[in-house]
DNA sequence: GATCGGGTTTACAACGTTGTACATCGATCA
DNA sequence: TGATCGATGTACAACGTTGTAAACCCGATC
């Protein structure tokens, strides 16, 4: 058992509230007293009890991070930089894989774990409007990512339509036409498939080059192998594409793997890129061109935005529209 | 606010105790007491505040876990696992990202964020003796990899001497002679390194292979570029090696990435495994061969070993040999 | 008809903390 | 000299929960 207040109240023979009010550097305590207290501190090696304090103040001192699987590189490196921010606020982080799941997705918001948070970062793959019902209606939260009707909760984002038809523009400069996209998604409405298909088409259109429904894989889930299987499937076309922009860099690397092991050369015969910028991509041979969201900054400004909220700040559903940048690397140009 | 048991109580007209009773499902409760109590529980959502509880039982039901980083993936698959394994049981895993830094591993053990946790389970990189020094004593601990003398806490491993020697038998039953290895540190004894070295060298040993002190290159820290480096000035000796054992699958990949770009075959030239069996080396290109430690096994028996200290096992130090296997891909075997 | 016993319910205290209100004290001021 | 003031310290209650012990009620027992 650790030492408590009572504990070291008795030791330096004051009350307990005085104890407290040295610990919380309250004011008017006499510099004896103080001296006093402190050392009964030491002896006893007395830490506050934060369950105890949390209880006080109807605060738990911890935010959830709910992402679908941290497993994938992109979430793993995201939830690095969302624990940095936190820590250096002195709050903790409590994760949750969702699976992407619905129904999981869901019972993070709900459930019993939800009521300990103090607010909640979500980062939904199948989020829907049937979701936010079950929410604890007091409890702060900031969505990442585009899966949302705007004007629901505070959230943060990249400009995916912009992402997209930035890393097509790049592969439409570099000469090529018959330019693939993998990742679509049909159930999904204003997700984020979506609008980064809008932004592919529009630099399509932009360059006057006739869209090819041919050429617009969907993908399952976002991961390695839906990213190689689409890619099997481009290659069988009658005509292939000479280039392919895939929905995120897994899906590209995937795909990246079904080139190479069929003897394409990448970027001669089909130039690949991605988005997301993670690490696997800066190793990979060739290395993987990508949109690279400020993962920092969406970190920052998610942790920033809950906190506010936690603190009381209320006012309209705001949104920040994190930067991003293209990477030009080998899977486009080459090697320098 | 959420509701709470007074409120309950006051609309179901009975005491506190009561709806406690019933939330509990304690046993003399009458039919229609509990009928009402439920339906008074429904209309007002109540849900327990797991902060009240947490103190009143002397515990918080969250268990710490700690480790370098989060966006290794070898990290990154061991927390997913953990996630899980905790979940399953109604715990909460909270992170904490040490950075291998030994300041923030101790700080981590000691510091107040320590204090509400139910138990830790942490993956040193630094680990010394005087590490444990800071614990509060009375937090039940299990320890993951090898950077630990035996008998200070339970501990989960691998066979990192066998696991390193498989990797070095198999490439030398592939007739490589000449094997570097990548991933010595100097500084820290008993580390990981050490023991893989060993494997290494006793390998070598058995096949009658002189080692070349030459082909031992030490890394940094784990990571893609520290294998990319050492594969660089193992490039230039004047008899470079026909195989490259990596002490993990991040410095394969990064040996793997200055190989194939300086145009060295793989595996015809050089075969290449590493150790971990992370997700990226089933897409490289070639895959990677690795060994593959029983992640969800090591997972599963740190969660299970600890919760049994948290509830209150007294014993000597316990230790786990989770099991691994080699896995023979392109790298060394190259395309089936 | 008083006693017993078991089911059922309740009041109270406690986990460790801090806000509020009040008590105490010495010094200052009219 | 007595009132006032600020500095310092304290007792108490409360956050929401549950263990303990005791109270209550009813039917069965003697």
């Amino acid at each position: 058992m650790s030492a408590s207040l009572k504990d070291v109240a008795k030791l330096a023979g004051v009350s307990v509230k005085t104890v407290s009010n040295v610990v919380n550097d309250y004011r008017y305590v006499s510099a004896a007293t103080r001296a006093r207290v402190r050392s009964a501190i030491d002896e006893l090696g007395y830490q506050p009890n934060l369950t105890a304090r949390h209880l006080r103040y109807g605060r738990s001192g911890i935010i959830g991070l709910a992402l679908p699987e941290l497993d994938i590189p992109y979430f793993a490196e995201l939830a690095k930089a969302v624990i940095g921010v936190a820590e250096q606020q002195s709050w903790s982080v409590l994760i949750d894989q969702t699976d992407g799941r619905g129904d999981r997705e869901r019972q993070t918001v709900s459930g019993p774990r939800a009521q300990t948070l103090d607010g909640l970062i979500l980062s939904p793959l199948t989020l829907d409007a049937s979701y936010l019902a079950g929410l604890r209606e007091d409890l702060p939260l900031v969505l990442l990512g585009e899966r949302v009707r705007p004007g629901t909760a505070d959230h943060v984002v990249i400009d995916n339509v912009a992402a997209a038809r930035d890393a097509t523009r790049h592969l439409i400069a570099l000469g090529r036409r018959r330019i693939a996209a993998i990742g679509d998604q049909h159930n999904s409405d204003a997700g984020t498939a979506e609008v980064r298909l809008r932004g592919y088409r529009e630099a399509l259109a932009e360059a006057g080059i006739a869209p090819d429904p041919a050429l617009v894989l969907p993908a399952m889930s976002y991961h390695r192998p839906d990213g190689a299987e689409a890619m099997r499937r481009l290659l069988t076309l009658p005509e292939p594409p000479d280039a392919v922009f895939c929905f995120n860099d897994l899906l590209a690397l995937g795909a990246l793997r079904t080139l190479l092991s069929s003897g394409v050369r990448v970027p001669q015969d089909v130039a690949l890129a991605g988005i997301d910028d993670i690490q696997d991509g800066r190793f990979s041979t060739p290395t993987l061109t990508t949109i690279a969201p400020d993962k920092e900054q969406i970190a920052e400004a998610a942790v920033t935005m809950l906190l506010e909220r936690v603190n009381g700040y209320v006012g309209p559903p705001r949104e920040l529209v994190a930067g991003h940048r293209l990477v030009a690397r080998e899977s486009t140009v080459g090697r320098g």
